[in-house]
RNA sequence: GUGGUGGUAGCUCAAUUGGUAGAGUCCCAGAUUGUGAUUCUGGCUGUUGUGGGUUCGAGUCCCAUCCAUCACCCCA
């Protein structure tokens, strides 16, 4: 540990004791993403910088500070470890012409890369999980979206520490016409705003809503207000949306101030948010952006989408007590002596023809030490076998968990008695 | 990227005003020469995150750096 050789800041490797806890996350997913009829879709990690910069905005932070780029020394292409999903998933939508014949439901999930200081909650690579849906317009999709959310919270038993918080940014015409507004109102009141605001003035005078600096509270509540800009249309939307909502009895705030940090949404924007972590609250996110597939090269089409963060979750599942089976053999396989050593493969390749999941010992040691670790391995049943029951070509089968006498029998008979 | 706090055995932690680094657990062996999980006995484990400095002497004080953590910032 006190070598050199360490991992990169920010990047971390999953242990086999933590794997547990991510496959019971992945597998619930799995099964609740073909109850919606999403379907995967897998795009590279890299991706030419260019995507990123025209799809997430060239003054976002993302793009100025955060993202892994790096010239590709063979060819001198700008290439960047993809910081997000959405935009790799409306880039291979366009190229293969998923669109051709109507909307699509996608989702992906992996690694994304941001250089941003880490701490609990926030990595350098983390992990993503997100759903696209491609091709849809009305207010249908997002409220899909919004059940689907609320029903993942209920399969993992974190629906009391998650809530939902949404808001409607318009179209562009209205956000254009906001940011105006809002401009006039911060200069007319420029003595009063922080260096951060200052500087957001022109950049992103949205954000400014965002602050968390209680003296500039009064002020940002003042502020002109998007939802006044909203035309017929996106109200109409939102409404919609709300009463979707409503129906399916979810729970929700508006929260004029949420605005996301990619360019590209509209209309609908919402985040599932919690109090237990801290500074990193934000455990799924998203909204719709119908202007994306267009703004990338593609026929104009609506679309909408959310993701989230895995590590987040998954830290809510260990606050919440979840502690997913460590992986465990059916049967640890005990074999002492040289007969012993050569019959013990067979017999593992018997049992697990017969559908047990077979630890077989390796490396040799005394008798008991080989019982410790049948026993430390988690196995229900110690499978033994010495010299003697090698030559008669037979095991003993002891339950370690449970109540039961050992036995010895025929290794052909040794699944039958253990499915029995 | 900015500021605060912290880093001692694989893990959880201890070490009086600077005086040769310790316990539990884990692991290994034995008590029981073919029977685990309990008990008892014995044993292994450290460049005190790293690199410098002050000092007769540094885990302890100073500087730098790395990592973690909290907040800012940002966002999933």
């Amino acid at each position: 540990m006190s070598n050199h050789l360490r991992a990169v800041r920010g990047m971390n490797d999953l242990l086999p004791a933590d794997s547990p806890l991510w496959q019971f996350f992945e597998s619930t997913l799995r099964g609740w993403l073909k109850s919606y009829g999403y379907r995967e879709l897998r795009t590279p990690i890299l991706e030419h910088t260019g995507l990123f910069k025209r799809a997430i905005g060239e003054v976002t932070d993302i793009v100025e500070k955060e993202m892994y780029t790096f010239v590709d020394e063979l060819n001198g292409e700008s290439m960047t470890l993809r910081p997000e999903g959405t935009a790799s998933c409306v880039r291979a939508a366009i190229e293969h012409n998923l669109l051709f014949d109507g909307g699509k439901r996608l989702w992906y999930a992996g690694p994304m890369f941001r250089h941003e200081r880490p701490q609990k909650g926030r990595y350098r690579q983390f992990h993503q999980f997100g759903i696209e849906a491609l091709g849809f317009a009305g207010p249908d999709l997002d409220i899909e979206h919004l059940l689907m959310t609320a029903r993942l919270w209920k399969l993992l038993g974190l629906s009391d520490c998650i809530h939902l918080e949404i808001n409607s940014l318009g179209g562009a015409e209205s956000r254009a016409r906001h940011r105006e507004k809002l401009i006039v109102y911060f200069q007319a009141h420029e003595s009063e705003l922080d260096e951060d605001a200052k500087r957001r003035l022109h950049s992103n005078p949205l954000r400014i809503l965002d602050t968390k600096n209680p003296a500039m509270q009064a002020l940002v509540e003042a502020a002109p207000k998007l939802m006044d800009e909203l035309d017929e249309a996106a109200l109409a939307h939102f409404a919609a949306v709300r009463r979707g909502l409503d129906d399916a009895g979810i729970g929700y705030k508006i929260n004029s101030r949420l605005v996301r940090g990619l360019d590209y949404y509209n209309y609908t924007v919402f985040e599932w948010v919690t109090d237990r972590l801290g500074a990193q609250g934000t455990v799924c996110a998203g909204g719709r952006y119908d202007g994306l597939v267009q703004q990338l090269g593609g026929k104009a089409a609506p679309a909408c989408g959310y993701a989230m963060g895995v590590e987040r979750l998954l830290a809510l599942l260990l606050d919440a007590g979840v502690a997913p089976p460590a992986d465990a053999p059916d049967i640890y396989l005990v074999n002492v002596g040289e007969a012993a050593s050569r019959f013990a493969p067979q017999a593992g390749e018997a049992l697990r023809d017969a559908g047990f999941a077979v630890v077989l010992h390796g490396g040799g040691g005394s008798f008991k030490s080989q019982m410790k670790k049948a026993d430390a391995s988690g196995a229900r049943y110690a499978m033994i076998i010495g010299d003697d029951e090698a030559v008669a070509g037979e095991v003993t089968i002891k339950p370690l968990r449970g109540e039961g006498e050992q036995q010895r029998v025929a290794l052909a008979a040794a699944a039958d008695l253990l499915k029995g």
